[in-house]
DNA sequence: AAAAAAATCGACCGAAAGTCGAAAAAATAC
DNA sequence: GTATTTTTTCGACTTTCGGTCGATTTTTTT
């Protein structure tokens, strides 16, 4: 009377891989039964439908990324760098080790929109604590703090996450996040050096 | 030897309607021949799939737009004004007439997600050129131009044409656009107006 | 051991995109 | 004005895919 909830956790942990692999439009689910091998009904006995199925493998995805970003609101490090680090832990699944790209890139869309949009319900709220935390500090300083964070992040989203990505939008980005908080010319001027040291990682 | 021009912009125009009054995907191709009253494969002579067709439809979408754009860019209104005139000719369907939403409320988010890319490329060298007239009448004061110009788009389009737009984003939304171009607090002011103003029109 | 509940099976269904060879219509050549 | 070629149209057929359903097996409960 709970081998149930194994064989779904099993389902979900086969989809997310397939999704994120080769998109969530392109795995069928007779592929998904195949990698488990179940047959048809069983699936459907878990799932009401594949769209269900997704929203719940999306959630998966948010809680770890949740969990991550809680973890650095918790660390001491100074409040600008807890910012960026939340907001760049927030990439879906682009930074993690093997899986990458094929996601949002080519046409996943879908997925991408569902998750960015989960990412950011969740993100707010720590966000707001993390900036009224650099307010009490004297790093920030403005009113209004949901309304801008929630720029914050569509801006980060929109600048980073896309497939429009420059170089010189980095400083661009510095810039406007630093007068959107509030914040004194510089504060978030490591920004630059952190991207410009994943860029080479990646040997771009 | 070219009537086939007009049948295509025959299709074209029953899946711009259906598209949008239906969205893309719950319109299926079985629909648009027979709203054309043609066979299979006749559709098929036009169009390779139905993905090329939107991609179609989608630029039909972006030439009417961009002719808007250009307009107001000619008039002699000031500044301040073409950039919001713009941006706001921009929302793809939402603002016209009689068709209205069924699109990017629910779920057409594919449909969306590229006319909305297509959007910000198709408006970003037209806003260039308008800041740049601002920087010359010594409104603005920014380097960077076309990036700014990009997270000003990027911003507009996350803040108001998502779900989540609230009245209280447009005070941020303004502070946030007089600073990335480098303008007099004040400069944008009468964006609020203006959202009251259509805000009251629909009975919000 | 019997009964009930949970889990599994897979043939089947309907919708939808896309294919293809043949035929009709139109344009061009002779 | 007829033959030929090109363009356009037709619709039955195929495939893929998400989803259904009644039957069957396995597991739990009593």
């Amino acid at each position: 009377m709970k081998k149930g909830e194994k064989r779904r956790q099993e389902l979900l942990k086969i989809a997310y891989e397939l999704f994120i692999t080769r998109g969530y439009e392109n795995t069928s689910v007779d592929e998904i039964i195949d990698k488990a091998q179940i047959a048809k009904g069983t699936y459907y006995y878990y799932f009401p439908s594949k769209e269900q199925m997704l929203e719940e493998v999306i959630e998966m995805m948010i809680d770890a990324e949740a969990e991550m970003a809680r973890h650095i609101m918790e660390t001491t490090i100074p409040v600008p760098q807890k910012i960026v680090g939340i907001i760049t832990s927030l990439k879906p699944l682009d930074a993690e080790q093997p899986i990458k790209d094929a996601l949002h890139q080519p046409e996943n869309i879908l997925m991408h929109h569902k998750v960015r949009k989960k990412l950011i319900e969740m993100a707010m709220p720590l966000l707001v604590e993390v900036v009224e935390e650099g307010i009490r500090e004297g790093i920030f300083d403005c009113d209004k703090i949901a309304e801008r964070v929630k720029m914050l992040l569509i801006l980060s989203d929109g600048t980073f996450n896309e497939g429009t990505f420059r170089e010189s939008d980095i400083s661009v980005f510095i810039d406007i996040s630093e007068k959107l908080l509030g914040a004194q010319r510089g504060t978030m001027g490591f920004l630059a050096d952190l991207i410009d040291k994943s860029e080479m990682e990646e040997g771009k």
